[in-house]
DNA sequence: CAGTTGTTTTAGGGAAGACTAAAAATTAAC
DNA sequence: GTTAATTTTTAGTCTTCCCTAAAACAACTG
């Protein structure tokens, strides 16, 4: 078995590497919350142990051992996310920092009882995919909520799942995936706020300024 | 917060002083799977900490913060065998090993709403009881099956949790918490098997064998 | 293309927690 | 009551993962 450093750094490649072009070494110590000269360290023995290539001045990417191992483990975080959620109730904004932790010690066994338990989920409390038992995992690229059109009708898609107190706000909007809305204004590719009529859910019919950074973190489906 | 490694130590001063007069370097030594030299590293830097009271070539005792902990991490681990078997339905013999992974790693939210939703249960699937929220805890003493004579009374109360063969073996001999059972032959202070009579649950009606090491592992609480 | 800026690497450490080997203290055995 | 056997402790290392400071390098900027 892998140490949990190894486990985040890994899911932390794959993380950065679903956005950017490259993964840097400044990347890495920025989201793992270390220096620039710990990650070097570490990223050239998770090369030596074929889990990262890593090309100096360049970057890091996942080998497939190293891809497997980082989709395991975001299997077990959006999973155990779902479970803490429906099955004991835990708030949204609170299971991402539990599941970060439980993601390290989960058995295979717990986590197909947990599956089980739940009926086999396909997204976690924000929406997010949860890789299947043989490890695949496609995460649909949705448009963020600040890009669309007044006019538009969309569906709440998936909530970047990081961050409690914006969590907490949105779902006090009533803005939970699935929910749809319709966009009332927006000033695209400006940092002003976005105007939603609620169509759903606990909050139907209300209107909300969404703030743009909830907004840029918040995505949506088009309804055609 | 304390490193799982200490509360491990703690936990295991605890359990090796609730039957043994002085807890011993080598004791924990075994008990801890480590070496002795590296258990009085610890120990001393335990001490230092204000966890236990220590005197070199004498033993090793709790102070009432180092117990604290100690009792807050076997409620931990009582919890969490007991809801995994319950809610997930993991097998008895394997909740021990999972559990002391998770021990470790559960908030005080998550252990409450397990609590809840168990309905405060104040044993685990082994009978051992559960410390309450306010980390009381009073383990009786029950006497082994080993010393019970033939004609004897008794209700299954406690079985060691440590040992998954063992507890594959005496489950499927229908020997659970809770269940009732006479003795029908007995060879004291001898290292012969106990035959029993399930009175109880799924095997009830069987006679049983137990093998003496069985018998000193499973406790039993007497019925008059 | 030389200087500034920012990133990456090197070099040197440190805390935790474990190890082995050997010395010291305790306990047991004549 | 010495010697022998057993624990326990000391001493010195090792590994893992992290750090800072400073040097090396790459990439903009004008």
């Amino acid at each position: 078995m892998h140490t949990s450093a190894v486990e985040d750094y890994l899911k932390a490649v794959y993380e950065i590497g679903r956005t950017e072009e490259t993964v840097t070494t400044s990347a890495l110590a920025a989201r793992l919350d270390v220096s620039p000269a710990s990650v070097t360290g570490m990223v050239k023995k998770l090369a030596v142990m074929k889990l990262v290539t890593y090309e100096r001045y360049y970057g890091v990417a996942l080998t497939n051992a190293g891809r497997r191992i980082a989709i395991e483990v975001i299997r077990h975080h959006r999973l155990v996310e779902t479970y803490l959620h429906e099955a004991l109730g835990v708030p949204w904004d609170e299971v991402h920092a539990e599941a970060d932790k439980w993601e390290h010690v989960l058995s295979e066994d717990v986590e197909a009882r947990m599956d089980e338990a739940l009926g086999h989920p396909t997204n976690d409390p924000h929406g997010a995919p949860i890789p299947t038992p043989t490890l695949e995992l496609v995460e649909p690229d949705w448009p963020p909520l600040a890009r669309m059109d007044a006019g538009t009708k969309a569906v709440v898609a998936e909530v970047s799942d990081d961050d409690p107190e914006l969590l907490r706000y949105v779902g006090g909007l009533g803005l939970y995936p699935g929910t749809a809305l319709e966009v009332i204004s927006s000033a695209p590719y400006s940092d002003g706020p976005v105007t939603v009529r609620v169509l759903d859910g606990d909050q139907r019919g209300a209107e909300h300024a969404v703030g743009h950074r909830a907004a840029a973190h918040l995505f949506v489906r088009d309804v055609k």
